[in-house]
DNA sequence: AAGAATGCCAACCGCGGGACA
DNA sequence: GTGTCCCGCGGTTGGCATTCT
């Protein structure tokens, strides 16, 4: 699985494409001996027909000893969410908390698997907040399972925390939307932490009827408030789940309300700052 | 079996910011 | 204050691999 033109030379006669093998073998012998130093003077010193960008971009990419290559755990897959949800696209920031994983790497798994992962489990891969428009849902058969499946959410996360032992979630059964039992427990622990912020629920000591979320624009334009937004950073997406119920009616008030509460945890609030 | 569509990801591009003269 | 150099970051591209029709 090759990456861009195979032959294309720069306009200053750099080589520009795929890295052959000799080619690395001579920028890893070269930093190995001298470390990288200057970027921009590293490819002649080393003999190679390259710019240093392009140096620079195949040693932190794919040459760093360190890299850790092959599939993403669930637990990274986990921690890149939590991070996305804190941070935004701030993918160098994101792999300095995943040892071993490049930014380059992230950012690819976040645009080919957990953008679309969050898509289909009706949450907004820039908001993390669930979604409501339609337009994700093209006929009606989808549109009555989605319902189907909030509600079938709804209800067990009602049932209490025993949720997944109390259904007991098997790889065979059958569940809505084809989703694996971990992600429907990650999707109730995700409804929970939106709950708790958002106070849709009956409280624990109450018997009323859970009220529904204020609804959420997807489209950026429409929010008033992201989570993402570097402005915004003082955002824990722990605290979410952490934080006290306040007195705000709707889901922006909350969102303000959020911007307010002193970052609890210390790993978030170091990642935050 | 073959062509089309989609997925995947290495590598490039352009911009912003820090350091320095 | 201004210009230049360099680095790093995020977005995008494009070609091979895989899946679908």
């Amino acid at each position: 699985m090759m990456g861009r033109l195979p032959s294309n030379n720069g306009e200053n006669g750099l080589k520009k494409g795929p890295w052959l093998p000799e080619e690395d073998r001579i920028l890893i012998d070269y930093i190995q001996t001298h470390g990288h130093g200057s970027w921009r003077a590293l490819p002649k010193l080393a003999g190679l027909n390259r710019c240093g960008k392009s140096c620079r971009l195949r040693w932190n990419n794919y040459l760093r000893p360190d890299i850790k290559r092959g599939r993403f755990s669930e637990e990274e897959e986990q921690t890149i969410i939590n991070l996305h949800a804190a941070l935004g696209n701030k993918w160098s920031a994101m792999a300095s908390h995943l040892p071993g994983r490049t930014d380059n790497e992230i950012k690819n798994f976040w645009n080919t698997h957990l953008k679309k992962k969050l898509l289909q489990m009706g949450i907004d891969p820039v908001t993390h907040l669930p979604r409501t428009d339609l337009n994700v849902l093209p006929n009606l058969t989808q549109l009555l399972a989605a319902a189907e499946f909030s509600n079938f959410i709804m209800m067990n996360f009602l049932a209490g925390p025993t949720f997944p032992e109390n259904h007991q979630l098997q790889a065979n059964s059958n569940l809505p939307f084809g989703f694996a039992p971990h992600e429907l427990v990650q999707l109730q622990s995700n409804f929970v932490e939106f709950n708790n912020n958002h106070q849709f629920q009956s409280s624990s000591s109450s018997t009323q009827p859970a009220q529904l979320p204020a609804l959420v624009p997807a489209s950026p334009e429409c929010r008033p408030i992201t989570v993402n937004q570097p402005e915004n950073k003082n955002i824990n997406p722990n605290d979410i789940s952490k934080s006290n119920p306040s007195s705000t009616s709707t889901t922006f008030e909350a969102w303000g309300d959020l911007m307010d509460n002193e970052a609890s945890d210390s790993y978030w609030r170091d990642i935050i700052e």
